[in-house]
DNA sequence: TTTATTGCAAAACCTTTGCATGTAT
DNA sequence: ATACATGCAAAGGTTTTGCAATAAA
């Protein structure tokens, strides 16, 4: 739900000069009806709207938007990382291993666990990375893993 | 218990025909001191004890032995595969971001909280993945810390 | 203008695969 | 003897990097 003024203003106060290839990352985030979305992802929607924004800048772009907040990385079974837009709660995540939809939560109690275990281990505990797969109970994936979804 | 006869029945009973690429690679997970092993790790460790075994077959054992319940492999933010002797019972790691070590835990709070959220999202729960980062306090890996000036 | 950013292609990584040779049973 | 395993080199997929051209401030 935001203009160009607005993700502009976004990046300016990151620091990066505000660039095509970088309002329309940040733009696709925002519109995106597909939250999670891999570097491949993001290029292609890209292409799709007939811009000409190179893998590498994509890359570049992501790597420094997770650097600067706006992004956070997972990186989840499938070999490659997965951004989505930073809304500063944090959240794990339940994937699907039949169509890949992807489940955010936050469980308080793993969180003070995880916490305990680090402290009694004499760990200064710095980030965590779970990812629960499974398989939903939705009809469609479970009849079919035919489909692959993208946004 | 380590000794090359036992290794190769283990080798027998998974299927896999006993060579000495498959006979080293087990040996060297039982009496490595390291537990957690990539596959260039092995390779090297192999190298060192002068046997020409290609870093293409110790993949392709690392995943017949994965694949044979033999071993068991974690994705760590490293970008590489580590693996490690399968025991039996499951844990999940807690790692110093400082010094690499690896400590193994396991929570049944953590694990049973797991099981209820995917429930509670009409999943069945197949697999998950946790690892925690950190620091730790040994004095040793402080002192790297120190030295490199960063914290 | 000055400095940062982009695009392209090449390289860097980790891992897998094709194929001819070699080995276990 | 046969089927499977190995080594090498080449290729695969994802991500990074060098560099000249380009665009933002």
């Amino acid at each position: 739900m935001s203009d160009n003024q607005t993700l502009a203003a976004d990046l300016k106060s990151t620091g990066l000069k505000v660039t095509v290839p970088r309002l329309k990352v940040l733009e696709l985030f925002e519109q995106s009806s597909t939250r999670h979305l891999s570097a491949e992802d993001v290029y292609k929607a890209l292409l799709h709207e007939d811009l000409d924004i190179g893998l590498a800048t994509v890359y570049r772009v992501l790597t420094q938007f997770e650097q600067a907040g706006l992004l956070r990385r997972s990186n989840f079974e499938s070999g490659k990382s997965v951004f989505e837009l930073n809304e500063g709660s944090h959240h794990d995540h339940l994937l699907c291993l039949e169509c890949g939809k992807v489940v955010e939560f936050f469980d308080a109690g793993i969180e003070e666990r995880q916490q305990a275990i680090a402290t009694k281990h004499g760990f200064a505990l710095q980030e965590h990375s779970l990812a629960l797969y499974g398989h939903c109970q939705v009809a469609d994936c479970e009849g079919k893993r035919a489909r692959r979804g993208r946004g």
